[in-house]
This record gives structure tokens, sequence and C-alpha cells, in this order.
DNA sequence: AATGAATGAGCTTTCATTCAT
DNA sequence: GATGAATGAAAGCTCATTCAT
């Protein structure tokens, strides 16, 4: 399993020896942001690796060597940490989106751009979050909140292949379906991905560009339908 | 929730009003099966919508009026009646593709009728229990079992589309990359298909197939159907 | 394990074919014997090897090819066919004390005898059930009937050694205790005694009897206090 | 029953009556230990009288007046709350034991040193567990252990009385048996001796030693075989 | 006489959470 | 900020016993 380092870089470098006997409150702050940060790094590991639930709020602390109560210095539940998680990985995903929606280019191009960028937040480091995790777990109002997450996602893409669409670029087509579809195969990767494994980020986004959307693209006399 | 209908089918058709008082043997055994069956679908409703690990054996049971170690008499353990239901949707699978396989036709139409298949098996009723339920729950050789199991749908798909390249009806490709993206296209409709919703699976199926498959069709005026 | 034999013998040799297709009253009442004894056999047989609370009835139901509640045609509890073992037990080894009592000779040769009557019915068949099984396990009455008898054989010695003192064939001891040891030597044979191990239990009662009464001081002389 | 006194000693002389509010982290680790060993009693204290089975954990912690899992703060299961107290009953015996042997004097004097010994251990508080707790509850390798101790306990007196044979202070005997019948005599008091009870350790102790070794035939010269 | 089904009570163990220190 | 201790609730599983058939 991969490591995380987060934790040792805590409390690093103090210009004179007897500063860090105390900790100014901004180090104190910092720190507990670290710390937090920590928490979340090695908790969205485990849940990835185990899934939530079957991950205790021990393991998580027994890997950070501390004891499970400190958790709640920094989180007020488990619930808690998990909804992090999905916020985190959330804000990583749209924050790629928004580039590409900024971008300029046909709907096509931007599907395709879409398509090849997703894959590699999928196969990232904890990407595959916001897709793997179950929001099951979750009481209700965090629960509409990840459910939202994913809508927002979905609402992107159907926007690119709408605009695609009108533009001429994609032919037509159901869309929320082929929403389903392209996102389905790119969700998917989590449940196979090892990044330990022989595949190329790279090349799946590539690959995976060319079979979603070649089938889409509206020039020569090519019909769906 | 759907509710499951095998258990009222019980004591059917006595020739004499007299005779239903007391059980044949036949009818004993059959009854059996049905309530184990009937186990297995309360069970696998519920797995599947919550989740197995949060459904507990006292849950099954209260939806079948019956007490925890009731259920001991049909299965020997959760695990057994978590297996149960992957070999069950299983076997379900397996049927339909075998069908397809020994159909002729070339390669990219034996994938197009695989596709439409498989999401009608998808949508239908545990269908997706294959899909959405977690092997993680499992002990290591049941674990191995179910693998095998969708390593075995995995590879017939492989088969299919190396055959459309053999014989020319698909493009060349990531025969691996492709899998995936179809597979994945297909299982995540699990993820979001609702039986009660507005989607009609034959439509999905179609769409499915053409989305996924055009793009795949060696010659430029190849159409999809 | 020893495999007890006794069910297979039931209902043999009927004189003609038919007759055999309805029992007779006689018939059925050996039978209902035979198969109380075939209970109690391997029920004996199986608290033995892993203490009574350990073996559930169905594990007993299994050993004899019949189902859990069929032992209740012939036992009312699973307490009852402990104290069934008890009883067993107990008339075994009365019977034997019985005969040295009657026996002539003086304290002493009456001791010795009996030491090595014990030690071979400790060492035989299911001898042990009284030294071993539990009367824990017992409610309350039943607990003190076994204790009754245990007292009864524990009687009896201190008799036998208060008849040795008395006719000068046995020092002057401390009865009770003297007793305890003599008992707690033999009955500590079903501890450690397997009937396919190396000794034979005729040469434990030699053994114990010259140890016990004869000591081990070398010098004839030697005083222990 | 007896009672257990570990635990009212906590906070015992702070030097100001203040200071006993806050404990000093000596005292809370004093006190864990306090608190661990205070189970162990407990528990030892019912697995005697009850057998280990019958004691649920539910009852240790109600006498301890803490609910169930508190205890997992002390122990990680039921097993090693068993094992531990073989471990310690043996860890009393064997320090017992090694005096002995460390002592001067032949054979037979030792032999007598070891049951006078070995008679107070068995009627001291807990000193029979290793003499009548199941070892069959635990699992192999731990019963295995426990098996080891007992082994360890016969090969000392064996030795024993092989150095009595040899420095002809023990007449020549079946070694083996005449230790089965000694320690059976000695460890069979565990079964009935109750330390309200009118019996003297000391004078079982003696009485023992006298019986065990020097005999009960009045006569001097009187042979038993 | 024997069975399949069912039950209530009980067991050990796990876990998120709280709280005094 | 961090800890050890404790808890309530729940889980999967076992078992002696009962009962209709």
């Amino acid at each position: 399993m991969r490591k995380v380092k987060v934790i040792q870089q805590v409390g690093a470098k103090p210009s004179r020896p007897e500063a860090s006997l105390w900790k100014s409150s901004k180090q104190r702050q910092s720190e507990r942001i670290d710390k937090r940060t920590a928490v979340l790094s090695i908790a969205a590991e485990m849940f990835l690796e185990r899934g939530s639930h079957r991950v205790s709020l021990n393991d998580i602390a027994d890997q950070l060597n501390i004891t499970k109560p400190a958790l709640y210095n920094y989180f007020s539940s488990k619930d808690e940490i998990l909804i992090e998680c999905f916020r985190q990985s959330n804000r990583v995903i749209v924050a790629q989106l928004e580039a590409i929606e900024n971008s300029g280019g046909d709907g096509l191009s931007q599907l395709r751009e879409f398509i090849q960028c997703y894959a590699r937040v999928i196969t990232a480091d904890h990407g595959s979050i916001m897709v793997r995790l179950e929001d099951r777990e979750l009481p209700d109002d965090l629960r509409q909140e990840v459910r939202r997450y994913k809508r927002g996602i979905d609402t992107r893409v159907r926007a690119i292949i709408a605009k695609g669409i009108g533009d001429k670029s994609i032919v037509v087509c159901d869309i929320k379906l082929t929403t389903f579809a392209i996102l389905g195969a790119l969700n998917w990767i989590g449940q196979w991905f090892r990044s330990d494994g022989p595949t190329d980020p790279n090349h799946i986004g590539k690959e995976f560009a060319a079979r979603l959307t070649t089938g889409l693209a509206a020039g020569a006399l090519r019909r769906a339908r």
C-alpha cells in the first residue's frame, strides 16, 4: 500500500531550539490543519482499500499512531471524515472539469478532452473516492450532498454533449443515456485499475476517448442509428 | 420496495378442500424450496438496496415474519446466503451469454447482441447483484469463486471482440481496455437504473449498442443495425 | 474413537419375512430399550471425549443417524441423558464393590482388592464417567443424586479402612484423608489413561495397590513423620 | 464466595488530601494493573466455581460492576483471561517446586517435601486452577501451552522419584505409575477441599506425605506383590 | 416413532461515541 | 490536544426445547 507521508512534516524547522518548546498560535493552527489532512489521507486510503464500513476508527488511529478519541479533535464523527473525503474528491474533479469547459473547441473535442482528463483523475491517488465509496453509509443530509456532487458531474457532461449536438460535432443521440455510458465506462476504471498494475493511465485516457467518441463523430456519412 | 410473491403460492390447487389441511411430502419438499427461494429473494432485495453488511439476519428474518435462527434451517451462514445470491445471478448471466456465443454472425453483431442482452439482464430484477454486491464481505474461497464468475464474463467479451477483429468487423483496438469500457458502461447501469423509473430497458440496450459499437465498426458506411 | 455397534443389531432375524412388516409389541418394547441404550452409549462416549457441554444433542443425533427431536422419544432432556450416564456408571461400580465387601479377608487385603478392582473399572469403557463428567451441568436435585453416588463410594472405602484399622492390618491413620488419597490416585487414572495407550490396566491395579498400601520408603522401619 | 480485595486499595496514602483528587500517572498505571488483576481474580474464582464455559463475560463484568465490553480494555478475549489464569497458577507452582529441587536431601525426603508443598499450593486460593479448569476450552496453541505446563510438573516429580531410586531411598517401582498415583492423590484435593471446611491444609500435606510414601500396611515386612 | 420448522435465550465480539483527567 | 476507560447497541451464531404433522 502506498504510504502517506504528511504527518512527519509537522512542526518542521524551528529557527532556534528553545523556540520549539512552545508552539506559536500560528504553528498550532497549521499543525492542526496538517493533522486533519493526515487523517483524511489515511482514511481515504483505507476506505478505498477495504470499504468505509470495514475500517474502524481504531484502524485509522492505529495507522496514525494516535488513539481513537484523538480523532475527535479533528472530526466530530466518522461520518464527517467520510463526507470530507467526498468533498475533497469532488473539489479536485470539479476543478479539472471547469478548465475544460472554459477551453475553446467544439463539443466533440471538449468531450474527448473530458474523457482523457477524467480518466487521469480516476486513476490518480484517491481519485476514485467519489466513485467507489458508498454514500449509503451517510445520514440523509450528507448523502444528498454527495448526490448533488455526482449529479453535478453528470450535468456537466450532458452539457458538453448537448453543445456538441448543437454545433453538429456530435450526432443526435439520447443525451442522458450517452452520458451514462461514458461516465459508466470511466467510473468503472476505479474498479479494476491498480496503480501498481501494467496499464498506463494516459493510454487508458486515449483509448477510452477513441472508443467512446469515434462512434459519436458526425463527420463522414456515419450514422449511429 | 418490490414485494416477493413466492411464499403465498404455497398449497396451490388442492383437489379437495380437506386434503389441503395436511401437506403431502411433495408439497413439503416444494415448500422448503420455495422458502429457501423466498429468503434469497428478500435477501438479494435488501442487499442491493442497502449493501449486504448493512442488512442483518434479523432484518431479513423480520421481512419474512420469522425469527433469526429460523434462517439457519435454510442456510448455514450469512455468507452462504450472499454467495448463493452471486451464484444465482451468475447462472442467469451465463445462460444468456451462451446463447449469444452459439448464435452465428460476425464479431460485431455478436457484440451488439451481447450489449443488448447484458443490458436487459442488468436491468432485470436482481440482475445487478453480480455487479453491485461486495465480494469483500466474503471469506477468501467464496470471494475467489465470485472473482472467477466475473472473470468469466470478462473473458467471453474479450473473445467476442477478438473474433470481431479477426473477421474485420471490428477495428483494431486494445481488447482489454475496450472490454473494460463496454462492461463498465453496462455494469454502471446497475448504479443508476430504477425499475420504477422512466427509462425503458430495451431502449437502453439499443442506445448502448449504438454508442458503444458504432465507433468500433471498421467500414465508414457501416450501419449499426 | 471406539465405535459403538449397538444400533445395527436392532430388529434382527425375523423368522418369516412378512412377520417383520409389523412388529410385535414385545419387539417394539425391546427395540425401544435397545435404542435408548444406543443413545446412552454414544452420548457417554462423546461426553467423555469432549465434555458434556461441548456435545450438542445434534452431535449425538448425527452419530446415531437420527434427528435431534427423535432423542426426545427416549429422554425428556439433555439432563436426563447425562444423569442416566451417571446412574449406569454408578450401577457398575457399586456391583463391583459389593462383591469385595462380601469377600472375606482382613481390611488390608480388602483394600488391595478394592484398589485393583476399581482401577479395572476406571480403565474400562465408559468407566470414568462418574469421575470425569461434570455434575455441575445438572440441576440441583440431579446433582445431589450424583453426589450421593460419589459419597457412597467414599463411604465404602472408609469402611474398609476402618475395618483394617480395627483388625490391625492397617496402621492407625486419618481415615478421611487416606480415603481421599487413595480415591484421588484412582480417580485421576481417568484423566490420563487411554485405552489405546501402552499401559496395561492390570498392571496399573497391581502397582497402585502396592504403592498405596506398602509405600515407597525403602527402609522397613523408616518413619514418615 | 470469597471476596477479592485488590480494588479497594486504589489511591492509598496520598500525602495531602487534595492530591488524591487527581491521579498521578504512576497511580494510573498501578490502577490499571490492579484492575487487570481484579478481573483475573474474579474470573478465576468463578471459573473454579462453575467451570469456565458456564461463566459468561457478562457474569464477570457484573461482579466487577462494569459492563462486558469494558473487559476488553484489559484482555483481548475470553480465551486470554482463561490462559492467563493458567499461567499465573503455573507460575506459582513452578516457583514452589524449584525451591524443593534446589534443597538438599535424598530423593525420598525431597518427595515428601514436594508432597507437602504441593498440597499447600493446591489448597491455597486459586491453587487448583491448573488442575480443575478445562483446557479443552482453549484453541489449539494455548491448549498446548497448558499441556506443557502440566507435563512440566509431571517431569519434575518423575525426576525426584528417579533420584530416590538411584540413591536407594526409594524402592524400585514403576516411575510413571507412581508419579501418576501421587499427583493424582494430590490433584484430587482440588475436587474436595473447601477453604471454609474443617480440614487443615498442613495436616493434609503431612498425612498425604505419610500415606503416599510410608504406606498403610501395618506389618513392617509386608509385601504387596 | 420420527421429522422439519421454529423459537427464545444466550454467547463472544466489535464499534462509534463520551467523558474525566 | 490527547488519553484510558467505559458504554449501549448491535452483530452472527448456537442450542435445548417445542410442536404440528
